[in-house]
DNA sequence: ACCTCCAATTAAACCGGTTTAAAGAGCATC
DNA sequence: GATGCTCTTTAAACCGGTTTAATTGGAGGT
């Protein structure tokens, strides 16, 4: 176990200066191309590679990104998303030789997540997640100093670069979906309105609905967890004249629905349709398969991250990102409402 | 936006020198009290924090531990241990003013997700998660010289602790409930072998039939993905002679069966007993409610990063720690077999 | 042969902490 | 009053890079 070379040995063995090193390896002009040729053979015979930790203090840089997340069980448990999306952001941070830092908070506290993130130094800038309307992170951000971008586009002013996924085009195509299946009594399961991405999901529920001249049954808000699923199920199949389909605005909400009206003795999609939005893993596998909305959380994390990394580099001005729209995908959950 | 005030500011504000600035903060003997309080009430004054990355240039250590995940679907996609497991280890660190870095990697290449860190110099130490028979990462670990905790135990010689959280009580527990209710045509569909852990719960399935006098009636192999749980259930109900109760290696693999039966045509449990293993969220929702084993990833994450740092810290001879083990969770997928 | 100018290179400061060796202060001892 | 000893405190080196300002050497011009 030798100690690691520092650019010290490396200059001794090219026969230079530590900034000549410095300049070869940052592909600075000017030095000699030659000399730039022995530095690097030496850096290669050595096995030398620059140490972050003091290439951190000296450009100020941490060379990490940092993703904070809630413990909040609703978000963290079992979501499709973070993992596919994280995946995605490494694929980009890898080749740069950058790494992804986590931050899991209490629910709740997710500003002191950021503050000691920023405090610590540990990243040059942050993804933010889950945004809410009139989000108070941002403005903590902006306090902060912190670079971030944000997945969807904040309602208030906002400094940072958005990557968006337009979730309206997938929700509009369930709902008309139903409709053309001859669903005339349709209810929505939706999220906690305090999210964009919720609400997002709920205005085209009932725009598209208004659109060909229908009107909800019942809109239940959930707060994306499973047990969430099954009470709102549970309450929109106690109605007087409850739905024939019921739209949720994700997966998760939609499997749980789906096993209360099973457990209620209804058959799906025979006697009730059911509509989840994420495609996630198990929807193709559950019985009858989950007719829902595919969205590509790889992909996601992939474009944030090239957006954020463009703001940290310091390019000015970055634009705002637009994902191509989550397509519905029909299973067997969803067929013509009963007579 | 401020610079950030540096160990000089508080130095110069207290009236002593940068020395003792740092003596006083790492509460190192050798100054008078007086001092102390005099230089505390400095920094507190200017809101000074020190710079974790001049920190970790001058002590050589990153206040960090790492997490190499591979990105293959299997593992990834939705997979309830992580999000949990993280959680544990995120509280035990943030209250010490570590960070937690990630790196997911293609899969089969893990390997270099522990160089890269180990290189970076990002972490301290890391998590050997998914522990493989004869794992290869044990020596790689060695030879980079960087600490580690192993979850499980591995089954060669290995200088790191381990933690552990014995599948077998559980796995013992699902048969013999099975075999309580009068079941004798019991299959398995096992994790892939090569993982510690899949294995475990085989060997445990195999002995507690043995121990009353059974045999299984087959065993498949899966993947831990819910498309491999379908695929395996399939195979297993399409036997002349199909089993009346199958135990699957892991939930999601048992919410896909679940559905394969369904879609065969069988009722659960009436015409087959289904039990899975993880007590993820869904395991309660989905109908019937799937019975499992329950396992407590938050805690397993706590436990592994306690453990990790006293290695961190220095501490040789960390002993390995033991979980309690997971319990047997009776929900309806399971009852006795059809006449 | 001398001066100028430019390209290539280097010495040294710097980032913000930690740590070691040495200096200084205060007091008892002889 | 000099010596020795402990208790505090400090100056300076160090971690391993980056960066700026200064230096060197050689080619080109007159």
């Amino acid at each position: 176990m030798a100690k690691r070379p520092t650019i010290a040995d490396v200059a001794r063995r090219a026969g230079v200066s530590k900034g000549s090193v410095s300049f070869a390896l940052n592909g600075r002009p000017g030095l000699a191309q030659s000399t730039v040729d022995k530095i690097l053979a030496a850096a290669d015979e050595l096995g030398w590679r620059p140490s972050n930790r003091a290439r951190s203090l000296s450009v100020s840089k941490a060379f990490a990104l940092g993703l904070v997340i809630t413990r909040d069980p609703a978000v963290l448990s079992s979501d499709p998303f973070f993992p596919a999306f994280i995946a995605g952001v490494e694929s980009v941070l890898s080749t740069r030789g950058q790494a992804l830092v986590l931050q899991v908070v209490a629910d709740g506290s997710e500003a002191d997540g950021y503050r000691r993130l920023a405090q610590d130094g540990r990243v040059d800038g942050v993804f933010l997640s889950d945004l809410r309307h009139d989000d108070p992170r941002i403005g903590l951000l902006v306090e902060l100093g912190l670079p971030a971008v944000t997945l969807n586009r904040p309602d208030g002013d906002s400094p940072f670069p958005a990557v968006t996924l337009d979730d309206r085009p997938g929700t509009r195509a369930v709902v008309e979906h139903l409709i053309e299946l001859g669903h005339t009594r349709i209810a929505q399961v939706a999220g906690p309105p305090a999210f964009v991405h919720a609400t997002a999901r709920s205005t085209a529920f009932a725009e598209t609905l208004a659109a060909a001249g229908l009107e909800p049954v019942a809109v239940e808000t959930g707060d994306f967890t499973a047990a969430g699923g099954i009470e709102t199920t549970r309450r929109l199949l106690a109605l007087p004249e409850p739905p024939t389909a019921i739209v949720y605005a994700n997966d998760r909400m939609a499997i749980a629905g789906l096993g209360a009206a099973q457990a209620a003795g209804l058959t799906v999609p025979d006697d009730l349709s059911i509509a989840g939005f994420d495609d996630s893993e198990l929807a193709e596998y559950v019985h009858p398969g989950l007719t829902t909305v595919r969205a590509d959380p790889f992909r996601f994390g992939e474009t944030a991250a090239q957006t954020l990394n463009r703001v940290v580099d310091g390019d000015t001005d970055v634009p705002d990102v637009e994902l191509p729209p989550a397509e519905l995908v029909v299973r067997r959950s969803t067929a013509a409402p009963p007579l």
